[in-house]
DNA sequence: AATGAATGAGGGTTCATTCAT
DNA sequence: CATGAATGAACCCTCATTCAT
């Protein structure tokens, strides 16, 4: 005979895995079809549930979306914090840690910034899916800018504040994943790291060589 | 009395201007409502005009969203070009030029922003939009490689190649818009423009002081 | 200076030449596309004029495909006439040339016929369609069955009414359009006019050897 | 309590009931509106049903339309087929019952013509309908010829061949609904069977006296 | 008389949502 | 919990009709 717990957890847990399965299978239809063509039935399709799983577990498609978009920034927060932590002790081996992440495969490929520049495309309409990205977007600025602040602190650069450096790296990588989602051919992995590293070399020559 | 070349015109012109005014009114809401909520009969009443004139113009609505891509793109082309004219004849200034113009008011604004992010969104489903972004993509890419090329040439800099910088520049600004999108209100134009300038500065320290 | 008849004919011959054009090209769309896919701009069009013309010959899509049908049977009517007046003056002599003519290439094309299809497919349900048909048929039918009654008592047969003759005489021909129209792979001109023959020679043997 | 074998009916026997559901309704909208004023919207009230609903068992009017048409044939040939088994041994009194079937109210009525002739009329250009048309047609026809060449073998006629009395005999009866369908005051089922009838005595004097 | 741009009602179709099973 | 048939509002699109030119 289960315990509470136990019977607790049957219950809860397997709702946990479905409102999983149907956020993985929307993220899959949208980076495929794109979010204004992606359906509920495409979804349940693609997970291979019935038309009406949706509404069951997320009331609502707009639910749905914005779920999903909080498992996108909640899986890109846990690398970003993961890389953190295994990086080295020093700052600029966490400021280079973090930019490599961003150009590492399991976070810069196509299918997922399809579904980061979906959202971010209906943000301004769509305050839901602003905050959502806004609350993270902060955490990673102070986060960076703490890095620079501590490279500048430490290597005794004039040139550039720890906020611009920061603004710097961040739009840096973003702006690099849309020409990978774009011109696909003409991206190339190395050179979008070389392009931050050039940036990294030439602000904080000390740290970088 | 209307004079030859005005009734011809009048008969030739109005369609075009027809065209523009519906592109104009898709525009306003796709910037307001968002793509994917954004109906013909919003268009058409955006434009003050009747539910089937979109389709008597642009045959359907796919092709007045490509349509309103292609207009986007050609707005910034003429400004790029204008601004690369009206420059000084040093690549140092055409650099800074374009870099002024990405965060001008005229191109770095809520609205026009939007309606980039909003087809970047579908692009990767809809290689129409891809296209379109491409095209101009790749000039612009060329462009600015040839200038940090010159600069790299002028002052005999070794620490970064000519195809690194532009790609860091484009994608800087590329992810500077996003900030603009997402947090207006942390956003700082003149900051956004002091990133961009510290990266020049600690690149090419001899042409931007 | 142009006499009052010639400035009515100048001012009414064109306009009945006007809508004879759109109904000859009403009939090749009909014809083309059937009658639910025919559009007054697939008629303008076909008539090599402008959009808004059909309105302003027939005032409404019914009304041109009123007077489309009536000049139809008009043509079929004159076609009737023009065959019993040339042929010979023999009742049997008559009577064949009728059917012959409805076998004939002018009146049983598939052209023609998808037409008359056209037509009585919506008959039921368009009195107005349903009341041209019939002036003429009842015209027809009395025609041949006095053709009929002039045979029988010429010949003194008595195992079928003029009535029922001309029935079943009406009936194969209009039965025969339908397998022309159907399978018009395994219609036959020659089998057609075989068949009614067949029934002649039948009924009335002493005036069809 | 349901069975086994009725709950099994209960998920799958719906859907067939369904869509004969809408079929029927079809049918009867068809024949009252004719084919081209004939709406999905009709369709859905006449069975007492929601808009999505013809879309969600036939996936478009086309299919819809094609598949009453399909409908309207089986039940033809279902009765075709129920009639030749009824009817005598002998091949006279099989071809005369077929003939009386076409002259029979579950056949001749002017609700089921209207369909037929609606059909017909797009039959031109739409090669599905045709298509559908032809199968059981080319059958009917064998049918019937064999039936004609059983009496003409047996009775010694010279006059006629089978493919001429039976071309002969089927478009008399596709001749006579048009008479029905048009001039329905005019029109009287005995006169009808009694032309057909009058064809059969006069071929095949020996069979029918 | 003729044009053709514009209208707007109404068509077929899609799809988020509901609910009986 | 889960299903999937059913709903009906709202979409895109067509087209008969109007009207300024």
């Amino acid at each position: 005979m289960p315990s509470a717990a136990e019977r607790e957890s049957r219950r809860t847990a397997p709702r946990a895995a479905r409102r999983q399965q149907l956020i993985d299978a929307t993220m899959k239809c949208i980076a495929r079809k794109g979010m204004s063509s992606t359906t509920l039935a495409d979804v349940a399709k693609a997970a291979g549930l019935s038309q009406g799983i949706v509404n069951l577990h997320f009331d609502s498609k707009d639910n749905l979306l914005s779920e999903t978009l909080r498992s996108l920034a909640d899986e890109y927060r846990a690398q970003f914090d993961k890389t953190l932590e295994r990086a080295g002790p020093h700052p600029a081996e966490q400021l280079q840690a973090l930019m490599e992440l961003d150009c590492r495969p399991s976070i810069c490929d196509r299918q997922k910034l399809a579904l980061w520049f979906a959202f971010w495309g209906e943000a301004k309409s769509q305050p839901a899916y602003r905050k959502i990205c806004d609350e993270s977007d902060q955490y990673y600025d102070d986060v960076i800018e703490g890095l620079c602040a501590a490279l500048i602190a430490d290597g005794g650069y004039t040139a550039v504040s720890a906020a611009a450096a920061a603004n710097a790296l961040t739009s840096m990588t973003n702006g690099l994943w849309l020409t990978c989602l774009i011109s696909p051919q003409t991206w190339d992995r190395h050179e979008a790291m070389d392009a931050v590293m050039s940036y990294l070399r030439s602000v904080f020559p000390k740290h970088f060589s």
